[in-house]
DNA sequence: TCGTAAAAGCAGATTATTTGCGTTAATAGG
DNA sequence: CCTATTAACGCAAATAATCTGCTTTTACGA
């Protein structure tokens, strides 16, 4: 169901699946691209912490290739796609406020270590922006260039 | 009818202010989307080279900043929404490269001049990719924001 | 000028969307 | 426990969008 092309996919489809009427999701959602928003926001709701991998940076690196990993493939993409499609920004800002979440816990953890770690605004910035960036416009990110991303950022000074 | 709600923006409506068949679009473009994708590639494409400033900085500094303004714009956002909702990625990664050639022009410039100048890449990770992502997940990226991207992109020795 | 192929119009069939109305389910107050 | 109230749902008819087969027009090279 959810790897289905969106050109498959209809509101009489779903409310058959879903043994329900189409005017009860009409009536709900509005439209196809809100309720795939809403499923896709449920979908990436990150369901665990980010593994703590010994220090800041490893914590980060190993966070960022897997976030990179998921995003980059198809059903990541179609994810992000759905958010981006709806009229209510609300999805997105969700989105990007788990992500937020899941990198203020590594920063979280690192201060508790005594580590020196970056703001968490610049961590979105020049690591998660990035990564968001190239998979929505073409590129498929290498694992190299994750790393390289966090690299930088760790080694910031100002 | 570009400042439409992209809600009430049909295939009929958009042929009759055409003066042609329904059919003749849906035989081109397949669906509203695609067209809307195509329409947006269109408007997105630059229609001059960065202003020059005096230095790459400043260059880039003005560059970002305009655009930062246009793509967080009403319309901007909606464009940039139709590139991305459009099944077919070509459109996207048109887009991304209209950006790096408006930056490749202002790293040639600086380069001609004997400046120093980050690599295009960088600048696309560094600059563009926030800008980009705070616009579609939410954020209205200020000014002083924009400015402090560059900043950094261009005081980086790496 | 003619022949060919691609594109556009037209109209009917199909499918999706909207809407009004009656019914059911959930809940708060007696 | 019962009932009033409200929100959600199902149903079905009306409307609108989408798809498709076929015909006609247009563009272009022989």
């Amino acid at each position: 169901m959810a790897e289905m092309s969106r050109a498959d996919v209809t509101i009489p489809l779903i409310a058959g699946k879903a043994g329900v009427t189409p005017s009860t999701i009409y009536r709900r959602w509005g439209d196809l691209q809100e309720l795939l928003a809403d499923v896709a926001v449920d979908r990436l709701r990150p369901d665990m912490e980010p593994i703590d991998a010994g220090s800041g940076k490893a914590d980060l690196e190993a966070w960022a290739e897997q976030y990179a990993e998921e995003m980059s493939s198809g059903p990541g993409r179609e994810m992000i796609r759905d958010v981006l499609a709806a009229q209510a920004g609300a999805n997105a800002c969700k989105c990007a406020e788990f992500t937020r979440q899941q990198i203020g816990v590594i920063a979280e953890r690192a201060k508790v270590r005594g580590e020196v770690f970056p703001d968490v605004e610049r961590v979105m910035d020049q690591v998660v922006a990035p990564i968001i960036y190239r998979i929505l416009f073409g590129d498929v990110p290498a694992t190299r260039r994750v790393r390289d991303l966090v690299a930088r950022v760790m080694s910031a000074t100002d």
